[in-house]
DNA sequence: CACCCGTGGAG
DNA sequence: TCTCCAAGGGT
């Protein structure tokens, strides 16, 4: 277990000078030196930045705090509503659990946060990077935070050659040493905005450095090697028949919500033959059709990558009378209105452009692929 | 620990 | 086109 060689105190030092000098404005931050965000701005942008980049997340932190501006406004919304408003940004059990914790948060706590690490780590959605994050931003806890970008700065400050996720063991007693006493959440966001800017995956700027002169990484010509990572697996294909069935009246598509665990749990979906993975026949596929009705194979196709598989999407496009369409099980929906994930607007996308429109005006015209 | 869970941008 | 991966958490 090497040794840290450098005094810790003098790496915070560094740190916050070079953060007093170039932090980034963000909407969820304040100054350097000056009072911290509410817990409830902190929380909210601490959850909605889990593997999450700042582009992608300030637009729904905004439209979150305006629609839910305290914890008790966001405790109260139905989830549904919760869901639909992070629809598109990912990882959805996020916001199954953000509203879990905001109504622990409204109900059992009065509406205040938890201002420690160990309390913030029993709510739901919160676990031990934004227990820490939270308690040193919000709170001036010194918590030690590592997070993506603090392990990779660690781990080239002190030269750790394990891989991860191995390496979690030393890098946090690594954090630990390094958090200083005073402006401890000024030091995460340092170290979270060094790794983003300067220390970066790959190119890191070490010229622009201010642990350079203390990186063992960098006197080793190691630091963009670093940290080492397992291979991964490689990503398997699956199939499947996105079932674009039109109410005939409006053009409204069918959806249907999701079961509320697993992927995209709670979200709405486009009706499609089970994500297998061997290519579908239109014939085979139309066993799960959720209509009885002449169904066209669309030409067009279209692929989405998650996390750890490939889905290829084909597409049918059916047409029921609004008699008819009351009778399935689901929700009509205008396909352009519809807050989705992205996978099931990508579905949608497969409509040909004439039949998005209302329908209304050529009833009876037939679908062309 | 291993696996599951989205998305979009960068190189 | 393809690979990597971003302020991780739950199980």
């Amino acid at each position: 277990m090497p040794k840290a060689r450098t005094n810790p105190p003098e790496i915070a030092a560094l740190v916050l000078d070079w953060y007093d000098r170039h932090h980034r404005t963000l909407p969820w931050r304040s100054p350097p030196g000056t009072p911290p965000p509410a817990p409830y701005r902190v929380w909210l942008s601490e959850v909605m930045l889990q593997q999450t980049t700042v582009p992608a997340v300030k637009p729904y932190f905004e439209k979150f705090l305006t629609l839910w501006p305290s914890v008790h406004d966001l405790a109260n919304a139905p989830v549904e509503h919760v869901m639909e408003a992070w629809a598109g940004l990912g990882y959805y059990a996020r916001a199954r659990n953000l509203h879990k914790c905001a109504k622990a948060v409204s109900e059992q706590h009065g509406g205040i946060f938890p201002d420690s690490e160990a309390g913030l780590l029993e709510l739901p959605g919160i676990g031990p990077y934004t227990a820490a994050a939270i308690a040193a931003i919000a709170f001036d806890e010194p918590a030690a935070v590592l997070d993506g970008n603090i392990e990779r700065v660690l781990a080239r400050l002190f030269a750790v050659e394990t891989p991860l996720p191995q390496a979690r063991v030393e890098l946090r007693k690594l954090a630990a040493q390094v958090t200083p006493q005073h402006r401890p959440g000024d030091f995460a966001q340092a170290m979270m905005d060094l790794g983003a800017t300067v220390c970066t995956p790959k190119g890191p700027d070490c010229l622009l450095c201010p642990l350079q002169a203390r990186c063992a990484a960098f006197k080793r010509g190691i630091a963009e090697t670093l940290p080492r990572k397992a291979a991964k697996a490689a990503r398997p294909v699956r199939h499947t028949i996105a079932f674009l069935l039109q109410r005939a009246d409006d053009g409204a598509v069918l959806l249907r919500r999701r079961p509320p665990e697993g992927l995209l749990g709670g979200m709405l979906e486009v009706p499609s033959a089970p994500w297998r993975d061997t290519p579908w026949t239109s014939g085979d596929a139309l066993d799960h059709a959720p209509a009885q009705t002449d169904w066209l194979m669309l030409n067009g196709d279209a692929a989405h990558v998650f996390t750890h598989f490939e889905l290829r999407i084909g597409a049918m496009l059916g047409r029921v009378a609004a008699r008819e369409a009351a009778k399935l099980d689901g929700q009509w929906q205008q396909p352009q209105e519809a807050a989705l994930p992205t996978v099931m607007k990508k579905m949608l996308g497969l409509l040909p452009t004439a039949e998005i429109r209302s329908t209304k005006s050529r009833r009876g015209g037939r679908a062309r692929s």
